[in-house]
DNA sequence: CAAGATTGAGTCGTCAATCTTA
DNA sequence: TAAGATTGACGACTCAATCTTG
C-alpha cells in the first residue's frame, strides 16, 4: 500500500517531465550542474545522487548523445572527467524543472492545507533521518 | 523533495526484502498467486500487477529459474499459460511478506498517532484516485 | 595500493514486432 | 481479426572486474 503510493507519485513525475524529452534521472543531473554552477567530475555527480560511479558513467553517455552536456578534461587530475552542460541542456533544464515543480504544486493541492503542513513535515523528517 | 521521499520508501522496502532473497517485484507476484488461491495465467498476473505481458514473462522466467513458480498448460485455453507457485515458493513467500509487513509498520512507528491517522488517509486517496 | 572512470553482466521496467491459437 | 505469450531493443539501476593515473 506504502510502497504503491510510492511508486504512482513517481510514475507522475516522471510523466511530467518526459514531455521536455528527459527523464527524472537526467533531470536531476542536469540541477546539479546548474546549481553547482560549473563542471563536476563523474564521480562527484554520482556521490551527490547516490548512485553508482558507472551508472553515472552510462547517464553521461547519454546525456552527451542527447547534447546536453560535454565530457572535458579536468586539468587538476588525469584521472578526472567533467560534465559541463550545454546551452541546449540548459534550455532542457528549465523546462524540465517547471514542468516537475508544476505537477509537485498540483500534487499538494489535492491535500487540504492541514494535510499539506503534516505531509511536508513528515517528508522533512523522511528525508532526514 | 517529495521525489527524494518516494525513492527513499521503495529502497527501504526493497532492502528489508532481500534478505528472504526476494525482489519486491517477485514478492508481489508470489503475493498474487497466493491470494489467488491457485494458478492464473500470465495475462492475468500482469493485469494485477499493473505491468506490460513481456514484463510478466520475464518475471515468471526468473521465479521459475528460483524454483519458486513452474509454468503449466491451461486445460481450459492452449494460448494461455498458467503460473503456480510451488512449496518453496510459498516459504519465500511467507518469510518476504513478515519482513516486508514489519519494515511498513516500522516505518509508521516513526510518526505519531495524528501524522499516522493522516498519512494512512492521504495514502488511501491517493491509492484511489 | 587507492581513486576515477569504464566495461560487462544481471534485474526490472517499457514498447514494438512476432507466433500460435481462438 | 484479436488474445496470449514471447522475443528483441532500450532506459535506469546494481555489482564485479579492469585500466589508467595519483
Amino acid at each position: 500500500m506504502l510502497l504503491y503510493a510510492s511508486q504512482r507519485i513517481e510514475a507522475r513525475l516522471e510523466s511530467a517531465v518526459a514531455d521536455s524529452g528527459l527523464s527524472l534521472s537526467k533531470l536531476n543531473v542536469l540541477d546539479h550542474l546548474v546549481k553547482a554552477g560549473g563542471p563536476l567530475p563523474l564521480s562527484r555527480l554520482a556521490e551527490r545522487l547516490s548512485c553508482v560511479k558507472s551508472n553515472m558513467t552510462q547517464l553521461i553517455d547519454k546525456l552527451e548523445a542527447d547534447g546536453l552536456v560535454r565530457r572535458v578534461n579536468d586539468p587538476e587530475d588525469r584521472r578526472s572527467v567533467l560534465a559541463l552542460i550545454t546551452d541546449e541542456g540548459r534550455r532542457r533544464y528549465e523546462s524540465g524543472s517547471v514542468a516537475l515543480a508544476e505537477q509537485e504544486q498540483q500534487f499538494f493541492q489535492e491535500l487540504t492545507t492541514e494535510e499539506q503542513d503534516q505531509f511536508a513535515q513528515f517528508l522533512r523528517r523522511l528525508n532526514n533521518g
